[in-house]
DNA sequence: CGAGGTACCTGACAGC
DNA sequence: TGCTGTCAGGTACCTC
């Protein structure tokens, strides 16, 4: 999924093109991802005739407050990208009604759409179905416990690095890469960044936060902060299969240093970038810059 | 509490 | 060509 770059870049898209939009009707052929309610006939009254107020972002979730005090919660999770645009509908598949970039092929696997008052449409494209996507009273959303519990936003000004230890001090032992990924104790941070996240700090992924050095921790923090607002200010990644709202990629790929890079050379220092496997998932270092003692 | 596995799903790609 | 195995932006949940 996109992480915390691709989501604020789809909430930049979403502002400019969507805010003020009022429901019409929806569109689904997988109701499976509408998690609340669970009936998609309830979610499609309740959502019709309501009006965005205002798109913002927690975490990786999209959060649309409407009109009514409801609260429009979308989380794309592993291959969901929400596009603006619109489409028509032919032998059961939506496609683009215009060339451009919403034909670009990860645009393909619409399985949500919204229809606005002004005509267009906002659509959720997930080739794997994971995303998920609830309907709350806004009060009930900010009060429930799924979300009192997300970590600190990192690069809000309030984020400091009294905090960022406080925050990493949630956990008593775990390996770094796991614990920056772990979304109580910071918010935003997946896979693609966490990697480029220690490289930036020259910190092994495996390397237990028990032993870190204050001045690791102080690299950590600056990194985390640096890589994340160089990921915002770029779009985002895309040679996933994110997409801005528009369809059009983001512009993070050419500053990726570590995550995918397998065998291609460190730009700091020459050595091969090295996978390893824990936790399920893969985590990309230089063993040379990035040592584990 | 931490670590590891499973579950949710499907597509791309490598290797035989 | 077609089968099989691996891997993929997340996160909740379960067991040891």
């Amino acid at each position: 999924m996109p992480e915390l770059p691709e989501v604020e870049t789809t909430v930049k898209g979403l502002n400019s093109k969507v805010l003020k939009r009022t429901f019409v009707d929806v569109w689904s052929d997988w109701p499976k991802l509408i998690k609340k309610p669970k009936d998609f006939g309830q979610f499609k009254k309740d959502l019709k005739n309501k009006k965005i107020i205002k798109i913002w972002r927690r975490a990786k979730n999209i959060i649309f407050n409407l009109s009514g005090n409801y609260s429009l919660l979308v989380h794309q999770k592993m291959t969901g990208h929400l596009l603006v645009g619109e489409w028509e509908q032919k032998d059961g598949k939506w496609l683009p009604q215009k060339q451009g970039p919403l034909n670009d092929p990860y645009n393909r696997f619409l399985h949500l759409i919204f229809f606005l008052d002004n005509g267009n449409m906002m659509a959720l494209s997930d080739a794997r179905k994971f995303a998920k996507v609830e309907l709350w009273k806004t009060n009930d959303l900010l009060g429930s416990e799924d979300f009192k519990k997300i970590g600190p936003e990192p690069l809000e000004k309030s984020f400091t690095f009294i905090k960022f230890k406080e925050a990493l001090g949630k956990k008593k032992s775990g390996r770094i890469k796991q614990v920056l990924m772990n979304p109580e104790v910071i918010a935003g941070i997946g896979n693609i960044y966490s990697s480029e996240i220690l490289w930036q700090a020259k910190v092994h992924p495996e390397k237990s936060i028990a032993k870190l050095s204050e001045e690791e921790l102080e690299l950590l923090y600056q990194a985390t902060k640096k890589v994340l607002a160089l990921g915002v200010k770029l779009g985002g990644e895309s040679f996933s299969d994110y997409r801005k709202p528009d369809g059009s990629k983001g512009d993070f790929d050419a500053e990726r240093k570590a995550y995918k890079r397998e065998g291609q050379k460190c730009s700091r220092c020459g050595t091969k970038i090295k996978r390893i496997k824990f936790g399920g998932r893969s985590a990309f270092f230089c063993p040379s810059c990035q040592p584990f003692d």
